[in-house]
DNA sequence: GAATGCATGGTTTTT
DNA sequence: CCATGCATTC
């Protein structure tokens, strides 16, 4: 035993040590960027377990997604054995709220009216709900947008605040019309038997409430809880973090207050700056000293974050080499931008020897990704996207997948309303029948589908319908009375044959244009998806892998076969994770800090502060090498925006950087304000980096013979000759894949490389 | 009820 | 620019 404990506290620094060896009750970690901060959690966790002899199953761990829970857990067992750290609890919130409701299914249906088969709404089931919500209570969606009713529902459920607190405390006509919002849509929400993701932190604490004993028997079990990423919890999350603490007080938090990046969720960062009011005689170990950067990197980091004025100054230390230069490079626009990236990533793995894995390229909104995905996809480099077009997001996904959730929860109606509009079994079934049918389900007591299954069987007369509609009615009815047989009994991917052919789906696709076959063939991609549920019983299967669909994060789709790749991500979803080279793109006013930031920046000016700590979260994101580009022109809908360079540039300290310098030549549509865009530069932005010259007027440089150059269609070549034309110059490039073209260098949309 | 065509507006960030 | 939603037509 005493082997084993050396074993585990060896490599730590004394900090580390402390955090991991800290004695029982409540202990607060600030972790700076790269501090071992993963390490701390997943020692703790091995100490508890083979020096303390905790058992394992009394352990619940909260991580911020499911891939930190999963590599957690392996690196527990890798600590300890496989056996001894079996049982423990790991997961997100919402996953352990899951977990809590399903092991209560008794409780949750007497006293919260939640029936154990629940189906989870994502974002875009709630927007349909809201639709209907909206129209409810006698509003337009035109002046009563449903993502703001949504956010401001959340912002309830996250305070804890019920329907009727909201419609108390509305001050404003607007407060009324959004209390109304909420209270319809809860009716509607469990009218489908259906829960929100606040839901899910929400019903558990609800659950506590009425059920004591129930919340005992968890503070008991949970003899010590850890919560990584703590500066991003919210207020029900700490409710229920505190609840559970309760009784041992084992409550061992880890985070970084400079990392915090999710206000916009109701993250309270009071909840990590408060935490030592909040828990009575809370001990804090500070971890400063960084293993993840080159020295430049933390002191670009630093020099970053200490111009936010709210918050605790800390300064973080490094030990490690001084390293490369931070490279910045403006670009023409986000074409050149993307194959920047490409051909240094290129360059880098030639010249350096690393591999795709070892780059990731960061971005503040996901609409960026495409240009950056279409630089990969033409170029052989394999890549990766976190956050782009979820695959769970496509129309088609969406569509199976309701007919699925309609197996489990024939009380769900956002689904119903999918599979009758999109699937050819609904074929015959318009809102006015729809109607009729929701009429007389009311009146039969009865859900729509379940109506409608009791008519297939003949068990109920049916409702009254012209002829089309009333095969359809009863069409459905008796594929479903058939799909929720199989459920019970079939294997999943064999239920998902039964569901494609009863809801004519595969039949309409799979026949269908190349749009539609494309189609198909990401249906059949969750086909393969259900594959390892297979295994499971059938009717606990299904249940399983809708939960896990619901649930799985961006970033969870990263892992094991990202082995080679680049990885292209949202500065949000980046949030712990680190590479050894890091692009940081789109540093300009209005992406980054994002516009709706800018524009409150006098009201709100915590929103700026937000936006520097995720620029600073993508920073200490990079091991070796640093990049940071920006461009001169975005085409943002079509229409080609001039670019002004981020204020946090200003921030870089220009003895860490290195400015690889503008494009060289005018934009592709043709001169956008060059002249104007280099005095927004020189005047604002670049001023604390290296000046770099600019010829005055000379809107095209002087390009001569033998100079390397770069053409967003041909690629690189070579200046061959040179020809003077009144003020102009005519160039012949021998292209390396395009072979040789005569380009004039005023229209020519190429680019000096500099290397 | 389905197909076609036109208008509109949308880009933060995600469990 | 694109996807979505609505209106018009059959």
């Amino acid at each position: 035993m005493s082997t084993t404990s050396t074993d585990l506290l060896a490599g730590l620094n004394p900090e580390q040590v402390r955090a991991v060896t800290a004695p029982a009750g409540p202990t607060l970690v600030i972790a700076g960027p790269g501090s071992g901060k993963t390490r701390v959690l997943t020692h703790r966790i091995a100490w508890l377990i083979s020096e303390q002899g905790i058992p394992a199953w009394r352990i619940l761990a909260v991580t911020f997604t499911n891939k930190a829970a999963r590599e957690m857990r392996q690196r527990v067992e890798q600590l300890i054995s496989t056996g001894a750290a079996a049982g423990m609890t790991m997961g997100t919130f919402h996953s352990f709220g899951v977990r809590l409701l399903r092991e209560n299914p008794g409780l949750l249906a007497d006293r919260l009216g939640v029936l154990r088969n629940f189906t989870i709404y994502d974002d875009a089931d709630q927007q349909a709900i809201l639709k209907q919500v909206i129209a409810n209570i006698g509003r337009d969606p035109k002046d009563l947008p449903p993502r703001r009713v949504q956010s401001r529902i959340s912002a309830y459920k996250s305070g804890l605040i019920e329907p009727a607190d909201a419609a108390e405390t509305a001050a404003t006509y607007d407060d009324e019309v959004m209390a109304r919002a909420y209270a319809e849509y809860q009716r509607l929400l469990r009218r489908a038997n259906a829960v929100d993701f606040d839901d899910l932190l929400i019903l558990p604490i609800k659950l506590f409430d009425t059920a004591p004993e129930v919340l005992e028997k968890y503070q008991d079990r949970f003899e010590h809880i850890l919560v990584d990423e703590y500066q991003d919890t919210n207020r029900v999350q700490y409710v229920l973090v505190e609840a559970l603490a309760q009784k041992h007080k084992n409550l061992f938090v880890v985070g970084d207050p400079d990392q915090s990046i999710y206000r916009w969720r109701q993250a309270d960062i009071r909840n990590i700056l408060d935490f030592q009011k909040s828990f009575d005689q809370a001990q804090r170990v500070d971890l400063e000293v960084n293993y993840r950067s080159t020295a430049r990197i933390v002191a670009v980091a630093d020099n970053v974050i200490r111009l936010n004025r709210d918050r605790i100054d800390r300064k973080l230390r490094t030990d490690n080499d001084d390293g490369d230069q931070v490279s910045i490079r403006e670009l023409a626009d986000q074409q050149h931008e993307a194959d920047f990236v490409v051909s240094e990533i290129r360059r880098l793995m030639r010249d350096r020897n690393l591999n795709g894995d070892d780059f990731a390229v960061m971005y503040r909104t996901t609409a960026q990704s495409r240009v950056l995905e279409e630089a990969f996809r033409v170029s052989d480099l394999p890549y990766q996207i976190v956050g782009g077009v979820r695959f769970y997001d496509r129309k088609e996904v969406k569509d199976v997948l309701a007919a699925f959730k309609l197996i489990v929860n024939p009380n769900d109606t956002i689904s119903i309303e999918r599979v009758i509009e999109n699937m050819p079994v609904g074929r015959g079934l318009g809102p006015k029948a729809m109607e009729t049918i929701d009429q007389w389900s009311i009146v039969t007591r009865r859900t729509p589908l379940d109506g409608l299954i009791a008519v297939a069987r003949n068990e109920l007369d049916a409702p009254q319908l012209s002829g089309a509609a009333r095969t359809a009615a009863i069409k459905i009815g008796a594929a479903y009375d058939e799909l929720q047989k199989l459920e019970q009994i079939e294997p999943l991917t064999d239920l998902f044959d039964a569901v494609v052919r009863l809801t004519g789906y595969r039949d309409q696709l799979a026949h269908g244009d190349d749009d539609q076959l494309e189609r198909w063939e990401n249906v059949l991609e969750v086909r393969a998806d259900m594959e390892k549920y297979d295994e499971l019983e059938p009717g606990e299967a299904l249940a399983a892998y809708l939960e896990q669909v619901a649930l799985v994060a961006d970033v969870d789709s990263l892992d094991d076969d990202s082995r080679g790749r680049v990885t292209l991500i949202t500065l949000h979803s980046a949030k712990g994770l680190e590479f050894p080279v890091v692009f940081i793109t789109g540093l300009e006013e209005g992406l980054l800090p994002v516009s709706r930031a800018v524009e409150a920046e006098f009201t709100d000016p915590a929103a700026i502060e937000e936006e520097r700590r995720l620029f600073y979260v993508g920073i200490t994101r990079a091991e070796q090498l640093l990049y940071i580009t920006y461009v001169a022109n975005r085409l943002t809908w079509g229409r080609y925006q001039p670019g002004v360079a981020s204020r946090f540039l200003d921030s870089l300290p220009h003895e860490h950087v290195r400015d690889l310098g503008r494009r060289s030549t005018v934009s592709p549509r043709g001169g956008m304000s060059l002249t104007g865009r280099a005095q927004t530069l020189s005047g604002l932005s670049m001023s604390t980096l290296k000046p770099a010259p600019i010829p005055p007027k000379a809107q095209v440089r002087a390009w001569s013979a033998g100079e390397k150059i770069f053409h967003p269609k041909f690629g690189e070549g070579t200046i061959i000759e040179v020809q003077e034309r009144r003020g102009d110059q005519e160039l012949a490039i021998e292209f390396t894949r395009h072979g040789q073209k005569r380009l004039l260098a005023s229209l020519a949309p190429i680019e000096l490389i500099t290397d």
